[in-house]
DNA sequence: CTGCACTATGAATCGCTAA
DNA sequence: GTTAGCGATTCATAGTGCA
């Protein structure tokens, strides 16, 4: 079984423990801006730019170069406008070095139902992809998706067109090489990722649904490397990086989320010593 | 019928014709960066905020106080990396006076294909809102959704063709029998918008397709509005304010695009003259 | 009028090579 | 070095025509 570190204290502070260059995949979704004060994890939106910062720097240092981090944030509604630390941020940490590769739309499908005089409910958020370089670990076969119906009847018999633009020059277009597409079953996804929000987890709100860390880990990782969650609350995506057999690190200031997924990933630990290679065997087939 | 107002000539120059306060709703697809150089010129992206901002401060002007400005726009990608020039218009726009109100997201769902080593098919774009003040005109009614109980039994007896076809129906409301679903049970819609780009028009290219105006006239204005498009390109959403009885104000740079426009929106002038109660009426059944 | 087959096409991006 | 051009790669949808 592959190792879960987990450590209980500020972000800031525990990523100091980390090694240079020694995570494969960041992915996390921090505190939201919020204007309460005391509440846990509420930072003032004028002031989330200058409390993010710092701990980017961190997480673009330990970060391998072919390494990529995920940021799952959206901006929240002040004074009846869009604030704009998300996109602050993203311009900050372009300067302190990081690269905006993409960003992904998480399209959230049962989102709670509500009403205001001028806004619609709010059913995306943000996943802001990062990189080091340009050059990254990538493994986009592990997130195929299948095709539509259209694919059985047309990839039949294509079309005089799907023909013709092979020959054409100046359009490019389907058809090309088209030896490549016998027998094609499965698609490469997109950009915009349909999730439904976990509502079945009774005993706390994660803030994402498996599925969601899940499609990063296997895009961005492969067995055995290393996934951090800075910012890990109730642990969604260290459980599922211990799942799918990833190293994952795991960081919380609170003593409640600390303790909760300690025990969700420690499981029988002396009885699990000696059976280790059968458990995760048998464990696959859970995915 | 309702007046149009078609400009032959540069966004910027045309605007100055307009009055202020005069205009209830804003929306646009300005060229992309790099884009549509045979059109308009291609802007470089490093450029692209230095050219809009003139443009938006006239906008800014003819804009009703309780009017929007809805802003269809892109980042390209430039050297592996997102470019940010949309970020740094709407901070730019902020410090002219604008609020950013709200960010819809419009998920085509037939984007182009392609694959890349490090990078998936983009299937979506901003729809940027803006707003000069606070209180806006919002007809929230206008745009309502069936609801997901209803709908589903419902369509479980179509076939399975229908089905298909109906799908987008059910999950953005954009249908176009919208008339039949009224008086069921109907919820408000999100900021997400699925639509398929425009496929089988040939000869021209729209920006978007008619759905998307309709769907933003109809939220942002009533009948007798004035909804401006100062990039209107084939006309999409200047025809769209035709059919739906609002006066439309169109600007393009492009002779062909202006003839065609014209000619679109001014058919059989003479007849109809005498006749446009009549036409107006009969023309409803062509959406 | 419905069901089905067929057809046209859409704001794309990367890496290599030539100038 | 720097840029511009071109080949290679890749899906999903709506409209049309016909039985």
């Amino acid at each position: 079984m592959v190792d879960i570190d987990l450590y209980l204290g500020d972000a800031l502070q525990e990523l100091a423990h980390l090694e240079d260059n020694s995570v494969d995949l960041i992915i996390t979704s921090p505190p939201y801006a919020d204007q309460r004060k005391h509440t846990y994890g509420g930072i003032h939106p004028d002031e989330y730019v200058e409390w993010f910062l710092p701990i980017s720097e961190q997480l673009l240092r330990v970060l391998k170069p072919t390494g990529t981090f995920i940021l799952n944030i959206k901006e929240r509604v002040v004074s009846g406008e869009r604030h704009t630390y998300v996109l602050e941020l993203i311009l900050a940490m372009r300067k302190q070095g990081w690269l905006w590769t993409e960003e992904f739309i998480w399209h959230k499908k049962n989102c709670y139902p509500g009403k205001w005089p001028n806004r619609f409910r709010d059913t995306w958020e943000r996943l802001l992809q990062f990189n080091k370089q340009r050059q990254f670990k990538m493994y986009q076969e592990e997130v195929m998706v299948p095709m539509g119906d259209w694919a059985q009847t047309r990839l039949r018999k294509l079309s005089e067109t799907d023909l013709r633009r092979d020959e054409s020059k100046v359009e490019s277009g389907f058809g090309k090489n088209i030896s490549n597409w016998i027998g094609r079953r499965m698609a490469y996804p997109t950009n915009v990722l349909h999730m439904a929000t976990e509502c079945g987890n009774r005993n706390h709100s994660a803030a994402f649904p498996e599925r969601l860390p899940e499609w990063f880990i296997n895009l961005f990782t492969e067995e055995g490397d290393t996934v951090l969650d800075p910012f890990m609350g109730s642990g969604t995506s260290i459980y599922v990086a211990q799942r799918i057999q990833r190293h994952a690190i795991g960081i919380d200031i609170n003593h409640d989320y600390y303790s909760m997924v300690y025990e969700a990933t420690h499981p029988k630990q002396a009885f699990l010593c000696e059976e280790e290679k059968t458990y995760a065997a048998n464990n696959h087939s859970k995915g």
